[in-house]
DNA sequence: ACTTGTACACTTGTATACAAGTGTTAAAAA
DNA sequence: TTTTTAACACTTGTATACAAGTGTACAAGT
């Protein structure tokens, strides 16, 4: 190594986490090209370390090589969201289920702690940070799978449904207002501190499933070049 | 390309599928060492196309890449598993409800042609392809997935969960007797033609969560090499 | 005007030389 | 004998030259 100058600032893992992290929070767009020269042009690297990085993107899905033509950013697939939302809404039902059994003054103080931080977003308006309400909104959630033991499974989850947490940040990202969300994440939070586990399936599926209906009629409109069906395909 | 003699005959998507199976199947141990140049010897290829293949299991955690060290095929994480059953168990709950539901001649005909198959190799004994009988076990819950519509899930399912795959490839391996595991399919059967969904809680639970039982006591005091434990460590 | 063909500027795929870290082995020094 | 040191045979990481396919732009021919 030649001391300075030459070698890049990056190191080959900042690079997958910011490629990676950029498709995901859609700053790059679905269906847009990524040229391995460009990106390693924009590194400062070579073309290996970015080979590495696209081989690894390609991999999760969330981006598509296609030889001597280029390399592009997947397309969100609408029956990939469908099916796993179906299995989150499994999973967080029972979930909650436990949480609300096992409800103590820690999971209320913290979650209540979690409804105040989205309080404060949501009433700033239109110049509330969106990305970061995504990120509270899924601490609301962790705060359960943590409260009942199952940390890990909501980091395997978290892995695993790169699609599916495209498809909520273009869901929150077209959400006018946000507080319709904290109302619903207000009303999970009450049935759990009350116990009252009878309306949580309704709440849970709704909650879920409401997502699932806005993205059909509003951004299915607004992003259609956003979208692919495995099944109609 | 110089015609002939030089190209080697496999390309860098079948290698690909060629070590994954191999991890997958047991046949490269966990922990075992995986050099790239020796794959690359192997396949008659150079080191680029592994090291893009390295990095994609690597990102599917099954090779682990210590840099300047070597590969090393990971351990199986225990901890992980036991997530994976009980998100399993969730969703083949739901599933195994509504296929009996909705139970019919054509899913009771695919049923006992799959218990059919599965008998006819555990008749083998000690002689029976294990490896075979995981594909046959493996096709029996997909029948029920796709019966009600989520083939789809199943297969999501099938590439997230690698670890679970070796975890049941352990187990199966490990069973001298295959009548135990036929049997369990048998009740299944049965409980999804009679509609008796009560029972099928229990059952799904005990099919799913048994295995865990099983490695716990017989392949962890026989391969604790191939173990490993993310919350103990 | 239309068609055809060619050159060129892209794209990713592969092979290879070298960089740099690690661990072992063996020889040399204490 | 013990310790230290140096050489060597590995490992993966990076940069680079070239191979080969693709699409476009533009000019020549019909």
């Amino acid at each position: 190594m030649s001391s300075y100058s030459v070698a890049s600032p990056y190191n080959t893992e900042t690079i997958y986490q910011d490629l990676r992290e950029g498709i995901l929070s859609l700053k790059y767009k679905p269906g847009q090209l990524l040229s391995e020269n460009a990106i390693a042009a924009a590194y400062q690297v070579s073309r290996s370390p970015i080979r590495a990085v696209f081989s690894r993107l390609a991999n999760e899905n969330l981006l598509m090589i296609l030889p001597q033509k280029g390399s592009y950013v997947t397309l969100i697939d609408y029956d990939f969201i469908r099916e796993i939302i179906y299995m989150r809404t499994l999973v967080e039902r029972d979930i909650l289920k436990q949480a609300a059994a096992s409800c103590d003054d820690k999971l209320i103080k913290n979650l209540e702690s979690n409804l105040r931080k989205q309080h404060r977003l949501a009433d700033l308006g239109s110049r509330a940070d969106h990305e970061r309400y995504y990120q509270i909104d899924n601490e609301f959630h962790q705060i359960c799978f943590r409260h009942v033991g199952r940390d890990l499974l909501w980091q395997i989850l978290q892995e695993h449904q790169v699609h599916y947490r495209r498809f909520r940040m273009l869901d929150i990202l077209s959400q006018q207002i946000l507080s319709k969300l904290v109302d619903e994440h207000e009303l999970i939070a009450q049935v759990i501190s009350s116990g009252d586990t009878n309306k949580l399936d309704q709440l849970i599926e709704e909650h879920l499933v409401n997502g699932l209906h806005r993205i059909e009629q509003l951004v299915m409109t607004e992003h259609p070049d956003y979208f692919y069906s495995s099944n109609s395909n």
